[in-house]
DNA sequence: ACAGTACCACTACAAGTGTAGTAATAGGAG
DNA sequence: CTCCTATTACTACACTTGTAGTGGTACTGT
């Protein structure tokens, strides 16, 4: 199942806030700042819709007039479909420097740090 | 600068390849196997000229008649542009889970897992 | 019971994308 | 010098995506 960038904005939503209306999601996206972006109500219906059609969502109810959805699939499904070909295109499949790069440009504290120093001593234990 | 999937696999050739023509680009797409799919010669040719003309290669001379052209922005900065995207639709921008995953999902040999150790060690010291 | 409103289904449309055909022609082979 | 062929520049077209309008109508408050 292939999603775009809009779609999975809004699958990320749902995830968290399911079982949810169109409506709901929409107040969500204006409410969230950090985006001065405002879309109107029918744009984030329409996602919704191609949600649906894609199987990606389902209808699980009704809230007054308005359906309520929730997921199908998982964020980890469709992570690790994204995955694969998303590393293929940056990093030709070279692990190493796509950790690499995470290492160096993302924020990380003392704890995360240790916890994945913890999972690399154990990797190397395998 | 925004390019898409296949735009993104013929750069990643190009920074493989280059300097080189767009048959040449072509006949490695052929050549690769693991894909069955094959495109004409004049699709890559227009993809080649889609991204002259976003600007992410230029022309640096000719090889009889064909151009010869040449990369103008880094595989770095294209990632380091897509990466927070995909971070946060994939991850909800959370660093640790997304190294996490790769360091558990992926193939690392001794040598990658001491050099991650080592920057995860200077980051610390930041 | 009636009016307003929130929501739905449907339609629209421009830009971007994958995919390729066509016409013209510069270079190389003989 | 002439002809063939590899390449080019340009055009085409259907599909996806972001974005939203319209017209109809099921609830809801009075």
């Amino acid at each position: 199942m292939k999603l775009s960038d809009f779609e999975m904005d809004i699958m990320q939503l749902l995830w968290q806030e399911e079982p949810c209306t169109a409506s709901q999601l929409h107040k969500v996206l204006l409410a969230d700042k950090q985006k001065d972006k405002k879309v109107a109500y029918t744009t984030v219906k329409t996602i919704v819709d191609r949600l649906e059609h894609k199987g990606a969502i389902e209808r699980c109810g009704h809230e007054g007039r308005a359906i309520v959805f929730r997921t199908i699939v998982t964020q980890d499904t469709l992570s690790g479909q994204a995955m694969p070909s998303f590393m293929q295109r940056f990093f030709k499949g070279n692990s190493r420097s796509l950790i690499a790069h995470f290492i160096k440009e993302e924020k990380l504290n003392d704890e995360d740090i240790e916890y994945l120093q913890t999972l690399l001593k154990n990797k190397k234990l395998d």
